[in-house]
DNA sequence: GCCAACGTTGGC
DNA sequence: GCCAACGTTGGC
């Protein structure tokens, strides 16, 4: 899961202890959350357009797809005026860390690693804000964060 | 700051 | 229903 350092960081969600991932208005997206997103499902936490990009922790999700109340709260920065509680078009996941890698780990240094060919997030203009992540993909950035994840 | 990709909007 | 215009994302 992506979110930009300024807007929504790593250090932040510690600090809160859960979130809701509120906002994401992409389709693709919203059918990730709504569809394979588990409890307990393990989830590298990216922070996106920074120097560098980089993965900061893993996080995991505590609650499930559930709908994005912020759609229809005109005061919230995510109204979407389309959309009513009724039916409700827009959901999202709960999630809480996990672990902070102990060293983050950067976009051009997974973008060198073979071993993570293929992945999603290395894809030109991937710009999805939830992407699925394979698990030998997430084990990888997880050693190169200095994470274990047998520890997990 | 640039710009490619892509999703969305709205005129026709 | 097409497609041009426009806005957003996000790495570089």
């Amino acid at each position: 899961m992506k979110s930009e350092p300024d807007a929504y960081s790593w250090e932040q969600l510690l600090a809160d202890g859960s979130t809701h991932w509120d906002g994401v208005r992409n389709y693709q997206a919203r059918n990730l959350m709504r569809d394979d997103m588990k409890e307990g499902d393990l989830v590298l936490f990216y922070h996106s357009n920074c120097k560098p990009p980089h993965v900061a922790g893993v996080a995991q999700v505590c609650k499930e797809g559930y709908p994005d109340f912020s759609a229809w709260d005109v005061d919230s920065n995510y109204y979407d005026p389309k959309t009513d509680s009724e039916e409700p078009t827009w959901m999202m996941v709960d999630i809480e860390p996990v672990a902070t890698l102990s060293t983050t780990v950067e976009l051009p240094d997974m973008r060198a690693n073979p071993a993570l060919e293929g992945m999603a997030l290395l894809q030109r203009f991937q710009r999805l804000s939830v992407q699925p992540v394979g698990e030998e993909h997430f084990a990888e950035v997880c050693r190169m964060g200095g994470l274990d994840t047998a520890t997990i």
